[in-house]
DNA sequence: ACTCGATGTCTACAGTTGTAGACCTAGTTC
DNA sequence: GAACTAGGTCTACAACTGTAGACATCGAGT
């Protein structure tokens, strides 16, 4: 807190972009977009009860009251911070027959122990115990990887088996980058792929060969 | 907290068991395990931090000072809550080739939204944001469900399969009793259940190796 | 009857939490 | 160059956290 003898008097400077690294421009839409990109960080690090507002705004360069100016409340930030956090495309890759092989790929590969990558799942997973937290996570679930996979999945019961899909990657992260449970980390990496590929083709496939006269619609 | 005109002066009591309802007679074991199974309930339902020690103490009609005397800390406590949690075989139903069907039956009906019922994989997911009770809590499942998963399944990679039949059953948790999400939620519990098992049989089998292919092993 | 250890409670502390309201300041416009 | 507003900060508060140490009391052994 010791302050500003700091470059703080350059008196013109023709790129607001680039000012000394870290000091802001007075500009609301990027001080926004950086409390908002604290937060996915620190979400998915520490969950929604295990960050305090004030870490986030430090790690914005700014203080915590902006976050309830610019976002009403934490609960406001997590909303969007949730959304954002599930908005991308990367949870399921790959397309039509390829989607079980390069999700299941891709999961084993980011959750593997080295790769101490970030992503939604351990967002949502940090901050579920959190009751708001969880209402809101449901619903970013349901308008981005819910709805995408619904529609990529053909037949019927789509929405089951793409949530159900989703189960599985959560669980998987669970298990092997928050809990750090032994077999799966010294598990071969293909051999675990291989097997998670066959799980998400279980899921992909429409209808399990269930008892006879199942009365449900098959389109 | 008016406190006791209490039936506090009864002279005489033979059976220490029955006092007034609520007023336990002092006895060490007998408190401390009230404590334990307040701690579980609390801990399931709210997590490792979304409880304090006075709330858990209330439940259990002590003080918060107790829980440190006999259990070290909050830590501690959590950790024996935990092993409390894990240690009965309620999770993995049925031996050999029912593990599958009863597993995933078993789960279905705990998760279904009326059920709202308590279990282990509630206080996993709600007490995961913790770095301190996720150790807690995988040193627990390696000594309880893991290990009996494992020595219950035949073949090789049994560990991580092991692994990844709790993963799955985390997931499932977390979609349907934690968030809630629709799809889950309205899907038919027999079809439901069906597809489960169809995951757990795919993770029962020794060894898939088999290329995309159409190769679920269903029996 | 009376002590004495086991069992349990009280008070307190040093932090941290989310957020409300008053306040300051930089940058632009006249 | 002075005023005005958007952008940001300061102070404060009331509630809550885990736990340390001193204190109280029950109930049994003599």
């Amino acid at each position: 807190m010791v302050d500003t003898p700091a470059p703080h008097t350059s008196p013109d400077r023709p790129e607001p972009e680039d000012r000394a690294p870290g000091r802001r421009r007075r500009d609301a839409a990027a001080t926004r977009q950086a409390i908002l990109d604290a937060a996915v960080t620190a979400f998915t690090r520490y969950g929604y009860d295990g960050v305090g507002v004030r870490d986030i705004a430090q790690r914005a360069g700014v203080t915590a009251m902006l976050i309830n100016r610019y976002f009403g409340s934490k609960e406001g930030l997590f909303a969007e911070a949730a959304d954002a956090a599930f908005a991308p495309r990367s949870v399921i890759t790959g397309t039509g027959a390829e989607l079980a092989g390069e999700t299941a790929r891709t999961l084993a590969a980011r959750t593997a122990p080295e790769a101490e990558e970030l992503g939604p799942f351990l967002l949502m997973l940090r901050s579920a115990a959190n009751p708001a937290a969880a209402k809101i996570m449901r619903e970013a679930i349901g308008r981005h990887p819910g709805r995408h996979l619904t529609e990529e999945l053909p037949g019927a019961g789509a929405g089951a088996r793409a949530e159900l899909i989703l189960a599985v990657q959560a669980g998987v992260w669970l298990m092997r980058s928050i809990l750090g449970t032994t077999a799966l980390a010294e598990e071969d990496p293909a051999e675990l792929a291989r097997r998670i590929e066959s799980l998400f083709q279980v899921l992909v496939t429409p209808e399990t060969d269930a008892p006879p006269a199942g009365g449900r619609g098959v389109e």
